[in-house]
DNA sequence: CACGAAAGACCGACCGTCGGTCATTTTACA
DNA sequence: TGTAAAATGACCGACGGTCGGTCTTTCGTG
């Protein structure tokens, strides 16, 4: 094979590139190094040149997409005229937002990522976000706690539960998908709705709000997600 | 090697023995089918014969596992007297009887399942756990919500999220065990039992009761189970 | 500017391990 | 004694990872 040099960076963000578009296809385990490697022609060596072991590519992945999320909301995190209740408000909006705009490739990343054989996968993506989350989130709460509307005793403690919440969804998620394509499809996905909107109500009390102050999703949010192709 | 033969059942369970003291003592992935039948003298073919896949000793040891928390905790489940929130106080109690009651095998299991290169074991765990959890827990909210003395829209949901909690300490106690035997291991293991108090705060307001209504932990009890040896 | 050597990106044959298969043998029991 | 189930262990293919070596780029020096 002919020799092909780029930069290091180009190279690593090649490899990153395709595997992670190979992870969302076929999953984690299922992905081989060979199979990395042959996607874009690159060697064993080359590939073990850059990355340690295959885990590796696991962790810089997840990394990156946690990295790319919290970089999208950046601007309603740094808004200063936003108290605490509308800059996490201001922040789900965004995140939903976001979710919204891709829907068609996160509903097919989702159709791998909540197959049961990929819950390495998912927790391992779970994980990622949830460390890049974590600081944003206790800055919030901890803001809301100054301003004497959120009634927490640790602004980190809580936006850790809060951030877990959302992977209590993970099975409601994949009974969702499950359904999909039967006659039960339409149901699954209102009791989805449903449940998403409980979580919101499980933040709103676990911050010593009234119901309904933090609102999960809005209304079409959770069809429009589980139904883009 | 001379051929022993055993009841079906037995010999299953000897392997899912074996098994389970190899993944507490080296983490799943470390673990190979080699090991497994090398500790009980079985051949490969035999393995092969009980179980269809190695992660088949994944399931049923989560399995296993789990159902056999839950029967010990069944007396009060069944105790007809109680009210839904003595129920679940009594619930929660019973659980942590058994964790102290065991606490240097728990701890040690602890050692092994809390590294990060075991996370999938110690979400399976979870996952199995909290599949045999949720229809109890369920049935003790939708009890409490029939008295009124819960507010939740959905029994199921509230148990879903409830369980999900304890998956939220995870990081939690994998610091404190990381600070094991290091200057800050007594600091550790307070902050981890004021998470654990803040986790019982949240399923008090998630449940709609006021705060200390279902303590999570009682004195003591977090560093009995830490320090355990 | 020329050039030679160090750095490091890349190659690909090779290796050990591991999960899993299968033809065969032995045992229990009706 | 026939047969279904239990158990054997040699064998397989795939996979993650290694290693000796090659080729390109960079940069200090005369």
């Amino acid at each position: 094979m002919p020799r092909i040099v780029k930069r290091p960076d180009d190279r690593r963000n090649e490899i990153l590139d395709a595997a992670q578009a190979l992870f969302f296809e076929r999953g984690y385990e299922r992905t081989t190094v060979n199979d990395v490697i042959a996607q874009i022609g690159i060697s064993k060596g080359g590939f073990y040149h850059h990355f340690s072991a295959k885990e590796d590519l696991l962790e810089a992945i997840t990394a990156r997409l946690a990295q790319d999320a919290v970089a999208r909301v950046r601007d309603v995190l740094e808004d200063p005229s936003l108290d605490a209740l509308a800059r996490l408000n201001g922040f789900l909006a965004s995140s939903r937002q976001m979710k919204v705009e891709d829907a068609p490739k996160l509903r097919a990343a989702f159709d791998v990522v909540f197959r049961p054989e990929n819950l390495l996968l998912y927790h391992r993506i779970n994980a990622a976000s949830i460390a890049v989350m974590r600081p944003v989130l206790t800055g919030i709460i901890a803001q809301g706690k100054k301003e004497g509307v959120f009634a927490v005793p640790d602004p980190e403690a809580a936006a850790e539960i809060i951030l877990h919440l959302g992977a209590s969804t993970h099975d409601a998620v994949a009974r969702t998908i499950a359904a999909t394509g039967t006659a039960g499809e339409d149901a699954a996905i209102d009791a989805l709705d449903q449940r998403l909107r409980f979580y919101g109500v499980a933040v709103d009390r676990i911050l010593g709000l009234p119901d309904g102050s933090v609102p999960f999703v809005e209304p079409g949010f959770t069809r429009a997600v589980m139904t883009a192709r």
